[in-house]
DNA sequence: ATGAAAGCGCTAACAA
DNA sequence: TTGTTAGCGCTTTCAT
């Protein structure tokens, strides 16, 4: 019984034990090639004695194929994000891969940088970037040219494969809604942009520019309900807002209750719609008309597609899937005054 | 003007356009020993005309001091475990560590040892292990005995490392909240225990029983808004029923739009009270009261510990704090009846 | 201060 | 089917 040192069991201390050469306990833990029942299942009985566990970075090293993807980010906790990441991290452990976690501070080159070495010093195969704000698009600036990388967004942008959900055309689809049901126009509170202007914000443009109807001034952007609470109060005071599409569905959440605050009801006296079935829309009270974004499997997306940029094995560069319009009871016709 | 091959650029192709050892490379790249300006001038700048990377897994192979940990949870794009997250995160890329995420499916041993086996063949210094839940109780269940790991919960656990948010007794004293209202006693609506019985469901028995109140049976536990909300239609019904502790904020949300739904107004008629401080519990109509949990901070505190248990700089193995109870408007004096 | 040599733990050729 | 031989790209002795 020898209480040997800490030093973690090797392939070399597996193959001595079952009395066979490195290379066969490789074979063996790879099931690529044949060995014969009797040395696999003594190699098996070792590998179990001595919990062996095979060093992910000699493998890295040797075979240049890393089983790992990094993840970067300008957030994680946010609803859009966290469920990005989950889909991507359960399509990667289906494919036996890590999954690494970077987040970028701020939209400077500096942030993404800081963000940046952190995984390129790591053995990944590559980046999955969430390009859904300028922290995102930071990271996608910065990196280098030789890393194979994906991005993730709401918008398509040339020139790097991604996985995107076309919000442009379904913000339009949701301002239409909004219009059909007799409301002059359309007032919108956008998510602050990841370019020039957010796609949702494009798409509710275009909307009430094919229907003719005015186009009102951008309110603040903001990804805070409680902001959001503060520019409701400041619609409720004007008599020209009927409807008010915000550029999620925590903002549209916001904007209700500082309308409720000033006494404006939703949505007898002025609509409001959201962006993303956030979990908790349909419970609010009233529950929210919003766009259903399947960001679960905008992950899973983003990683085949990684994966096939990785090992060529893929032509495909883009993928792009339309969110759904979910009608619920915060969207009505206008008060007739 | 040599257009290579698309291999990386290794140190032996930054030695050779500098005219100076492999090694002396590493020196200039580690910072450690002192190399001649010269020579480090010529090596810095065949760094930048190679973009130069070090590889990460021959290093990890060689140096034997991994600058990654690995999360192991349940689920991750809950509030809860999300802040967590980021809040290792931070900490981690704060000390040059890269993160690693594992999610354990279920709770059974088979599930942790799928999220296990991917991350503990990575080149890791630790793992923390988010134990809300049963699948995270199994995580660190089937944990190899050798790995340093720590533990973050709700609740004190003996033999593991961990950092604790004491949640029976910010339970305990948001119920005795409730009871000094004036309420004949408490109902309860948990969220699925990590063990027999979670920390908060402890609390909220134990400020029942000081008070000589009786203990009513426990709702059906859910983390689920929606299923909550079937349970606040159901309370609804029960005259019995004046204040209600819910096991999270958004449960609580379900439970105080289910009452609605049948006309049970909060907290007129009922009083509801969540856990947690979801950024939407003061939004909601009306604001929940609630208990603030920092859970950024028990990420941090998860990964200052194990730090500590990897470098053996530091005896401590536990780090508790005591969440704040946050009163707001959705608890009320019980209405005369 | 610098280079030569050894070797981290594994996989991929190649022989046998 | 199996073992032997070579490395993967780096850090760490150890000379010089």
């Amino acid at each position: 019984m020898t209480t040997g040192s800490r030093r973690p069991a090797t392939m070399a201390d597996v193959a001595r034990m079952a009395g066979v050469s490195v290379p066969t306990v490789s074979r063996v833990l790879s099931g690529a090639a044949r060995v014969s029942p009797l040395k696999r299942e003594r190699v098996e009985e070792a590998v179990r004695a001595l919990s062996f566990r095979p060093s992910a970075a000699a493998r890295a090293l040797v075979s240049r194929r890393p089983k790992a993807l990094a993840v970067v980010a300008g957030d994680t906790s946010k609803y859009g994000y966290a469920e990005t990441i989950r889909g991507i991290e359960a399509a990667a452990r289906a494919a036996g891969h890590t999954v690494m976690i970077s987040v970028v501070e701020g939209p400077e080159a500096a942030d993404a940088d800081r963000a940046l070495r952190l995984v390129l010093t790591q053995a990944i195969a590559g980046v999955l970037v969430l390009k859904f704000d300028p922290p995102g698009v930071a990271a996608l600036r910065r990196m280098p040219p030789d890393v194979p990388v994906v991005a993730l967004s709401g918008a398509r942008e040339p020139g790097v494969p991604q996985a995107v959900l076309d919000e442009a055309g379904a913000a339009e689809e949701l301002t239409r809604h909004l219009l059909a049901l007799g409301h002059p126009t359309v007032h919108h509170v956008p998510v602050p942009p990841s370019r020039r202007e957010d796609g949702r914000t494009t798409g509710w443009r275009r909307a009430l520019r094919a229907a003719g109807a005015r186009v009102p001034a951008l309110e603040a952007a903001t990804w805070s309900p409680h902001v959001a609470r503060e520019t409701g109060r400041r619609l409720a005071g004007d008599a020209s807002v009927s409807a008010v599409f915000c550029g999620n569905d925590e903002v549209a959440m916001g904007v209700i209750r500082g309308l409720a605050d000033e006494g404006v009801r939703t949505p007898e006296d002025v609509s409001v719609a959201g962006f993303d079935d956030h979990p908790l829309a349909e419970l609010w009270t009233p529950a929210i008309t919003t766009v259903r974004q399947d960001f679960f499997g905008l992950g899973e997306r983003g990683f085949a597609l990684l994966t096939g940029v990785v090992d060529g094995t893929s032509r495909r560069r883009f993928s792009s899937e339309r969110p759904e319009v979910v009608i619920r009871a915060s969207t009505a016709p206008p008060a007739t005054r």
